[in-house]
DNA sequence: GTCTATAGGGCGATAGAC
DNA sequence: GTCTATCGCCCTATAGAC
């Protein structure tokens, strides 16, 4: 008769808690050692002491990998109530942008590596635009939801989640400064200054 | 006089004229019919008259083939000259975008129809994010080769980048009008109106 | 043109928590 | 017992290598 072998990493690791959370470590210190597109998934899996297969229970690609949760859409919305009801639209995208700031600045060298691997990869790129166009969905709700007009709300939106993206860029491929905001402020202003010539 | 060499590529498109506009075409087709997700390369390259292995020497990828050419950049890059040297940073950006929707409009219906795709997939949407995201770069290139600062030419390209983008999907999501232009000006004018109030 | 690796999905079995 | 996370095996399509 044969005995099911059971490996030390295998009895260790199946039930370990935050499988995501290593999946993601795993993944990060990976892309940084071999590159993202020499690193597979079973790699990714197996530094976690996972599958495959459980990997994609928890991403639904492998590039999600990098950018987990979606927290900040969570959190964005959650500060929505918090914000004066009569601040005008760009106040308040501003407001929003700031508190996504402070959620990027809270892990700061975590941030810079992340925007590091993500500006080498076009792909990467990729889903971090769209994760971005996430954002600007969810301001833009936040503000029809205000009586915004649709418009003008999209717009708005859309000017603050360029300058989260511009800003989040320059902040990370400059000298090392703690908080995000006042980087993400100036881009506004500068987006507010460049289109008056119009 | 120097003899005629004849490419392979030469010779195929001899045999076979316009593949790569026939694959875009049984593409574009077929997403509609089907879906993105539910054709394969293989349906369209069988489509074509041709096979799966000619689709990927033309395409780098299944999504590519619906932003043939990458016409935009190189018609961008060609009217940077046209414009007056001392023109404000946002106007040479106006200018260049308006190029970029006369290219749009110039096709409207197909420019519609190609928009209601990608807007449905996701994968697409992506990928549209970054052509623009590389539309950007080109017009940031080009305000720096005029003199303009960095940060300024950067924010100043990404706004006329946002103003083309909103105003494509809102455009192809209206009633009917031929040119597309007017419509990007109006957000333009918005983005200014709404940042103002900073 | 053929061959191969990787991404990613479907589904049932199973190990543990409760 | 139920419920959920994980596994294992099989599959196809994408994409790149030769």
């Amino acid at each position: 008769m044969s005995e099911t072998v059971i490996t030390y990493d295998e009895a260790m690791s199946r039930w370990d808690p935050d499988a995501k959370g290593r999946l993601a470590d795993a993944a990060r210190q990976l892309f940084v050692e071999k590159g993202f597109d020499e690193t597979t998934v079973v790699d990714i899996a197996t530094r976690a002491g996972l599958t495959e297969r459980t990997f994609f229970r928890h991403f639904v690609d492998k590039r999600e990998v990098l950018f987990a949760g979606d927290l900040m859409v969570d959190r964005m919305t959650a500060m929505f109530g918090d914000v004066p009801p009569d601040v005008p639209p760009i106040e308040f995208v501003a407001l929003a942008i700031d508190d996504a700031c402070d959620a990027i600045s809270s892990n700061p060298e975590w941030s810079r590596q992340r925007a590091r691997i993500v500006a080498e990869h076009p792909d990467l790129h990729e889903r971090e635009l769209a994760k971005m166009s996430m954002l600007a969905s969810v301001l833009t709700a936040g503000l029809r939801e205000r009586g915004v007009a649709p418009t003008v709300a999209a717009v708005a939106a859309e000017a603050g989640v360029l300058a989260l993206r511009v800003g989040y860029e320059r902040w990370a491929a400059g000298p090392r400064s703690k908080h995000l905001a006042p980087t993400v402020r100036v881009v506004l202003a500068e987006l507010r200054d460049v289109t008056s010539e119009l």
